[in-house]
DNA sequence: TGCTATACTTACAAAAAAGTAACTATAGGC
DNA sequence: GCCTATAGTTACTTTTTTGTAAGTATAGCA
């Protein structure tokens, strides 16, 4: 099965590849949920301190458009408060190496920006 | 200099380095645009045939954000009609490594997917 | 009896992003 | 003299995303 076009690598059908990555964890947080998912499981209120950034309404709709793309799944405990684990899929995890060359790169970027370069 | 917090790995005054990336890549199309530009000095009009999801509009925006960011050099010719050449700067092109991977995760994603998994 | 905790959902409002279409300048060709 | 091409800009509208605030359910504790 050839799914390259004639061009530059991209294949028939999208303009490019990347565009079919960023379809999926294109959201301005979801790197960031990932990112974190990677440290093991999450609970919600979880989510809420490690992304201040954020709002609970967005993280839920991230976290099910994440759960919806097979890279996040979502394990409810039928308890009282209620209570809900975030973890990582197959799926998920082979973004592992992804997300933390997108780490190490902003680390190193960092730095170079609070030396004022 | 120590710019890492307590919790894991993220630096203090951010919630997470990846949020720093997201901020100068984070745009739906600008990976994309990136990912071009590592093929070598693209024209404007190239763009919109290499991303024709994208408007000229969003093109023009992304690509002053991504020159204003750095990692995008504009070089104008005075003539007529106009010509205009973009490409990755010194900053942009220590990107390619994490863009190469973007390719990569997507081009087997995209086999899996049309393989109906 | 009333309060707390968790993980939401929903309605509404505001802000941001994106699309559309028209307009700009001008050298060179017909 | 008019048309074409490039690389935009601008005004306006539409769509999408995001935030805010309030409401839901219910076990366990005081």
């Amino acid at each position: 099965m050839d799914i390259r076009g004639e061009d530059d690598g991209c294949p028939k059908g999208y303009g490019c590849p990347v565009e079919v990555l960023m379809e999926a964890i294109g959201g301005r947080w979801k790197p960031v949920i990932l990112y974190h998912l990677m440290g093991g499981t999450r609970r919600f209120n979880e989510f809420r301190r490690l992304v201040p950034g954020g709002s609970q309404r967005m993280l839920t709709q991230h976290l099910r458009e994440l759960e919806d793309d097979g890279l996040v799944h979502r394990e409810v405990y039928r308890e009282v408060p209620p209570k809900v684990e975030y973890s990582l899929t197959a799926q998920g995890r082979t973004l592992e190496p992804l997300l933390l060359q997108m780490n190490e790169w902003a680390v190193i970027h960092m730095v170079e920006a609070s030396r004022g370069e």
